[in-house]
RNA sequence: GCCCUCGUCGUCUAGCGGCCUAGGACACAGCCCUUUCACGGCUGCAACAGGGAUUCGAAUUCCCUCGAGGGUACCA
């Protein structure tokens, strides 16, 4: 019985290679993998893929790594916290590739090359100039034994190449784009073991998706046709293939391939802008994936019960920065408002050197900023900056200044109206009612529409045409600076 | 070049032979709410790539064209 729960568990791998930051595009791949360990109640497995020495670059492993745990897509098994299958990176499993090699060697499913690099791209270069489909010649293929010794004898470096079978039908069941075959004669005798000693693609992921037990392959459309040259293997191997899903690319927002150098923006970048975690995966949940006709914010617990393998659908996607921006709105104003403090303080504390030591304060005035704000900011980013007028002093731009300057209306006899009568109230009573009774009052008795005396209360406490609710504002600012700004407006434009 | 895949509003998508005068969301426009900006509500704009074929009937099936993407590496 227990056995049997072992053999049926779903297990599902994320394999990125250390060549860059976790992107939009693998962070959704990581995320449907992870989604789907979860609704089956699998385990979710992280492979390094680091077996290209030149591209390969150390410390961006750490920097997926935290992508992912800021994303909170965290793993049961991986290069940091082991597990039964390890180890988890490629490169500390050179030996296995090697023995699994050696053994096609031996059954002659696989056989040595002794081409140079040099010569094989050359023959490359010259069959595309003539347009001809390029496949390898096999010609260390047809190499008698004793000239293969002899080769070995003097040192000649090789690397070890799949013997494709010819005119073979490959096919495999992919859940998004069905039924997909292809002819064996048009798949070259590609090679699985470098001269080096690492192994190519194709082949460590066959032989690891085995080993490590993986069921379900879920990774880019790039990788279909990959797939069934890592089906050679499977059955040169003698292996079980596990159940294969396809997903559509993503693609910047101009329709073009997303790319280091175009629209690939990292996940570290969208946390620096401001991003909650659960927008962007909420925004990426929805490429290539829906639910029904109507639904558009899922929560993970949503997504986790909702997602299915089979409602992926095929066409390439676009990124959309807006929606994204929008589902962030969404999500700030959903957040409970105690995590929403402590990010915020956060973001103020670092980008603000002056405020850093006064988080006790921040955290008084932010319990009531926050409900007065949330609804206004999409990122975290641009709510740091919307708050800031309630902590640091304004300053006044030129067009500021003269902001009243050609109105129908005097500005400075409605500010020092205010003055006069905010300063009526005491602190117990500076309340946003009592403001609001004030203030209203004024424009009541000079028979004056309301919204100009908002608007010049509001430029002199706030320093811009837009601000959060007036009489809010004001409560919190507190009578003591609300009176300081208004005098020192009323100073501005009274000296022009 | 060769081997493949994909193609519904600007974008993400629903649709799987009649429910479609094609639904939802973002964006955009207008209105309402309102002290500004938002939020929210309402209304509007807007798509089946093109051409054939099958069928009583096609966004849905088939073929061709076009467009986009992938693979074709001692990259992953």
């Amino acid at each position: 019985m227990n056995s049997k729960t072992a053999d049926t568990e779903t297990r599902l791998r994320f394999a990125p290679s250390p060549t860059g930051y976790l992107h939009i595009g693998s962070a959704r791949t990581a995320f449907f993998n992870w989604l789907y360990a979860k609704k089956t109640g699998g385990k979710f497995i992280l492979r390094i893929e680091d077996t290209d020495i030149k591209r390969h670059q150390e410390d961006t492993i750490s920097t997926i790594l935290d992508s992912l745990k800021w994303l909170e897509i965290g793993w049961d098994e991986g290069p940091d916290v082991g597990g039964d299958y390890g180890p988890y990176r490629q490169s500390e499993r050179l030996g296995i590739y090697k023995d699994y090699a050696q053994k096609l060697l031996e059954e002659k499913k696989a056989y040595r090359c002794f081409c140079s690099q040099e010569q094989l791209r050359e023959k490359r270069e010259e069959a595309l100039k003539i347009n001809e489909f390029y496949k390898y010649d096999r010609r260390c293929f047809n190499l008698t034994e004793n000239e293969i010794s002899a080769k070995i004898k003097s040192g000649d470096k090789f690397s070890i190449r799949i013997l494709i079978p010819q005119n073979k039908i490959i096919s495999f069941n992919d859940n998004v784009y069905g039924y997909i075959k292809i002819n064996s004669s048009n798949v070259d005798d590609f090679i699985i073991l470098r001269s080096s000693g690492m192994p190519t693609y194709n082949f460590s992921a066959a032989v690891d998706d085995y080993l490590m037990k993986i069921t379900h392959v879920i990774r880019g459309e790039d990788h279909l046709y990959n797939t069934p040259k890592q089906l050679i293997i499977y059955d040169a191997l003698g292996f079980d293939y596990p159940d294969f899903t396809h997903l559509p690319m993503i693609l910047a927002a101009d329709g073009q391939k997303l790319s280091k150098r175009h629209g690939s923006i990292s996940i570290e970048s969208y946390r620096e802008e401001g991003f909650l975690p659960e927008a962007v995966l909420n925004y990426i949940a929805l490429l290539g994936w829906s639910y029904d006709e109507k639904t558009t914010i899922f929560s993970i617990d949503e997504m986790t019960e909702k997602f299915d393998l089979k409602s992926i659908n095929k066409k390439a996607s676009r990124f959309d920065y807006e929606k994204l921006l929008y589902l962030n709105g969404y999500y700030i104003r959903e957040l409970d408002e105690n995590r929403l403090e402590e990010i915020l303080i956060h973001e103020i504390t670092e980008k603000n050197e002056n405020l850093r030591d006064k988080s006790d304060f921040l955290r008084e005035k932010l319990g009531k900023i926050i409900p007065v704000t949330k609804k206004r900011v999409r990122t975290i980013s641009d709510y740091e900056k919307a708050v800031l007028p309630f902590f640091n002093p304004v300053s006044y731009s030129d067009n500021t200044k003269k902001y009243f300057a050609k109105k129908d209306f005097d500005a400075k006899m409605l500010l020092e109206k205010s003055i006069k009568s905010l300063e009526n109230l005491d602190d117990s009573s500076f309340t946003t009612e009592n403001i609001e009774n004030k203030l209203r009052t004024i424009s009541a008795n000079l028979g004056l529409e309301f919204k100009k005396v908002a608007e010049v209360i509001r430029i002199a406490i706030w320093g811009k045409p837009v601000s959060p609710p007036l009489f809010e504002t004001i409560e919190i600012l507190g009578s003591r600076t609300t009176l300081l700004r208004l005098k020192n407006y009323l100073d501005l434009i009274s000296q022009a």
